[in-house]
DNA sequence: CACTCCTATAACTTCAATGTTATATAACAC
DNA sequence: GTGTTATATAACATTGAAGTTATAGGAGTG
């Protein structure tokens, strides 16, 4: 239920919008990806904490190292719930559609 | 740039997401928006605020109204960050692919 | 006019997110 | 062992988001 909560927020912040694009490239450590960006590495650490937590990225142990890479499961269900709304709101266009159409009939057939 | 921010950070509520649904079936005033939750008036009125700033909806003025109703700018943009997101995933995927396929044949036995 | 309805804003509290530095832990290298 | 590298966590300050109540003010109604 707060999936969708969790990948929004998560994608709400340009810094971790950056890491996945990174990501998007492939596999890399938490150095590697703090790299870019003027700040902390513990900074870094929490945000690949939140994306882990919203299931847009996951996590292996390879020695001292973790490597990240994207997860498509969050990405999934934005889509899902972007295409419903999408789907909704073109509905609710046509039905618009309908109306302003049927205005116009009425309107250009001058009374009746 | 913020655009994204202001987009992913609306959706990230629910109250929001729910504002937008029922947006999704048409116009609502501010009060029709706020009937089914359980939050105050002026609660609902900075949601809309928010949302508006994000480009997710719009409004116009019906005397003492400000009916509401979906703008598809701000989703449009969404989609194409993610799109975009998406397509990079797949292509490195399509690299990983081989590394991928034996890293899951291992951790799922058998099963051909 | 007085009065009610619809919405926005101000003032305030509370809570969580984001950053910092300092430190802990675990793996590697010598 | 000591030392270095890679990452996580603790403790803390700052900031902003989200809710509340009270109130302002425009628009309709009698």
């Amino acid at each position: 239920m707060s999936t969708l909560d969790a990948a929004f927020a998560a994608l709400s912040d340009p810094t971790r919008r950056a890491i996945l694009s990174r990501l998007a490239t492939g596999e890399a450590t938490v150095m590697e990806l703090a790299e870019p960006f003027a700040m902390s590495q513990p900074a870094i650490s929490r945000h690949l904490k939140v994306l882990e937590g919203a299931g847009l990225i996951t996590r292996r142990v390879e020695g001292a190292k973790r490597p990240c890479r994207l997860a498509p499961q969050a990405i999934k269900e934005i889509d899902r719930w972007l295409d419903w709304l999408r789907k909704a709101m073109e509905a609710n266009y046509d039905r618009l559609d309908a109306v302003l159409a049927e205005l116009e009939q009425n309107e250009g057939k001058e009374d009746q």
